[in-house]
DNA sequence: CTAGAACCTGACATTGACGTCAGAGGCAAG
DNA sequence: CTTGCCTCTGACGTCAATGTCAGGTTCTAG
């Protein structure tokens, strides 16, 4: 498929795709006219490429895994294992972080609300 | 206390702090000579503001919620709850897809870590 | 009093993942 | 053949939070 469907088939933009080409984290076929074409498979690439830049990883970090996840061989492994491994525990830390702001909007949220129970018991009168 | 040391207290820079200020998000008091005084409760205030950001809220939506910190009054409360729900449930769906993407690398690093034992035992012979 | 921190304002620089535009070529349908 | 859409490269623009620098004032310790 060429450029506009892979774009549409992942949700995201033309321009995006062409970003992740030129930093080395998705590769294409040339047509003789230059076109790119991608398979099947890139549309799940593509995907996870969204969710690793959702979770706070940079194109950098993304290109580190990213062999790791292609060809799961041996030498790679080594290094970007523990880079995985690293990337994870990052982002273990971040959501346990999310989550409890997540709380705090609660609370105060709980706390508007009381106050507003308050205000409405007193308008009663 | 003054900013350098409301700076280091809550963690973040002395050009943070004015920035803050700038937006509207906390304010100080001046001395004569127009240096900002803060009190012991605007550390806690600047934490909670990183918190927001690090939950990927923007100053101008944080804005939109501290009043509703502030003073839990009446007439902020029916907007500003209302985009403060909105946000928490952002954040929510936010934090279900960054654990998702924690469950995806941690399948990535089982695979590549049994691919490594398979490779161990072949030694073996 | 004086040196060296810490502070002030104002402005420009940075970073990263894109948006957007220009100018040119490619491709299918009528 | 032409009309219209898709694609190409290359370059500049954007946005938000923050870094950084300049040039000047203020505070504090000796």
């Amino acid at each position: 498929m060429r450029i506009g469907e892979l774009a549409s088939r992942a949700g995201v933009s033309v321009r995006s795709l062409r970003y992740y080409e030129e930093q080395g984290l998705l590769t294409s076929t040339r047509s003789a006219s230059g076109q790119r074409h991608y398979t099947e498979h890139d549309v799940e690439r593509v995907t996870f490429i969204q969710r690793l830049y959702a979770a706070g990883l940079s194109s950098r970090t993304i290109i580190e895994l990213l062999p790791c996840v292609d060809a799961p061989s041996e030498e790679n492994s080594d290094a970007a294992l523990e880079r995985m491994a690293q990337e994870r525990d990052r982002l273990s830390d971040h959501i346990t972080e999310l989550i409890r702001t997540r709380d705090a909007l609660d609370g105060l949220m709980a706390t508007a609300r009381a106050h507003r129970e308050c205000l409405r018991a007193a308008m009663a009168h």
